[in-house]
DNA sequence: ATGGCAATGTTTCATTGA
């Protein structure tokens, strides 16, 4: 029984976010990293300050927007980036997947589709519906697999503050929570089941004045697992410390403890 | 809380994010 951790981080620009990466990664404990909006092409990923920390870096980058990467301290045996399946676009700076230490692990960054009657709102229902079809491709029965990553919804009005007044928001929505409900059947949500109460989030806004602090957030960033993995997760739990930081992300990662 | 802030590239503003 091997101990692993494992988070996921969107950083809003890795180029930006490496002094909190650097204060935070190598006293994180985390064995294996999911980041998201690296914002950045893989020639300019600072692949030398993550291998300074022991860790390898493994992207898949473009200018200013999206961005996904796997960092690692354990051995990966498999990286692949974009859905595969031949479907236009790919979204390989949206999806990584990753085999390593006995787990699998599908790490997206879900479009956040802007507003309902947007074209992108569109897109992100479909990203859903192809992250389903990669999950009934590649989890099979009693595999160690988690789908982790910012997925752009608010599962339930807990999720979020105010949620009356966000009825008709692209993260909140009950058609956009009724897919992502469809899509995660039969994942377990690991933060919900270790912290059910109100006011769990991962997500604070940089435009609410002193969020943090007012704990005025949302929760959009998961760690779900089959249950075979479920029962290896030993624990999970935001770390809002970074949040709190100089140049902070927005988002706060979310750390699960697994032995495998 | 119906604004606000941060990052990027096209850079002294426009666009995007959630």
């Amino acid at each position: 029984m091997k101990k692993l951790r494992i988070a996921t981080f969107n950083v809003n620009s890795v180029r930006s976010r490496m002094p909190v990466l650097e204060r935070w990664l190598p006293a994180s404990g985390v064995d294996l990293l999911c980041l998201q909006e690296t914002k950045v092409v893989d020639a300019e990923f600072p692949a030398a300050a993550f291998e300074a920390m022991g860790y390898t870096p493994l992207c898949c980058g473009e200018k200013s927007y999206n961005g996904v990467a796997i960092v690692a301290r354990v051995p990966v045996d498999e990286v692949r980036f974009g859905f595969g399946d031949g479907e236009d676009p790919d979204f390989s700076t949206r999806v990584a997947f990753v085999r390593a230490a006995g787990v699998s692990i599908l790490n997206t960054y879900v479009p956040q589709g802007k507003e309902i009657a947007h074209p992108d709102y569109a897109l992100k229902k479909r990203f859903l519906d192809r992250v389903r079809a990669f999950m009934s491709r590649e989890a099979k029965d009693g595999d160690h697999f988690a789908w982790v990553g910012d997925m752009n919804v608010a599962p339930t009005d807990i999720d979020v503050t105010h949620p009356e007044g966000k009825r008709d928001h692209v993260c909140c929505h009950s058609e956009i929570r009724e897919k992502f409900e469809q899509v995660s059947r039969g994942l377990a949500d690991m933060l919900r089941r270790f912290h059910p109460e109100e006011g769990t989030f991962t997500f604070f806004d940089y435009r609410v004045k002193n969020a943090l602090d007012r704990n005025i957030g949302w929760r959009i960033d998961h760690i779900l697992a089959t249950p075979a993995l479920e029962k290896r997760v030993v624990d999970c739990f935001v770390d809002k410390e970074p949040r709190s930081w100089e140049k902070p992300s927005d988002h706060a990662p979310v750390i699960a403890d697994l032995e495998i």
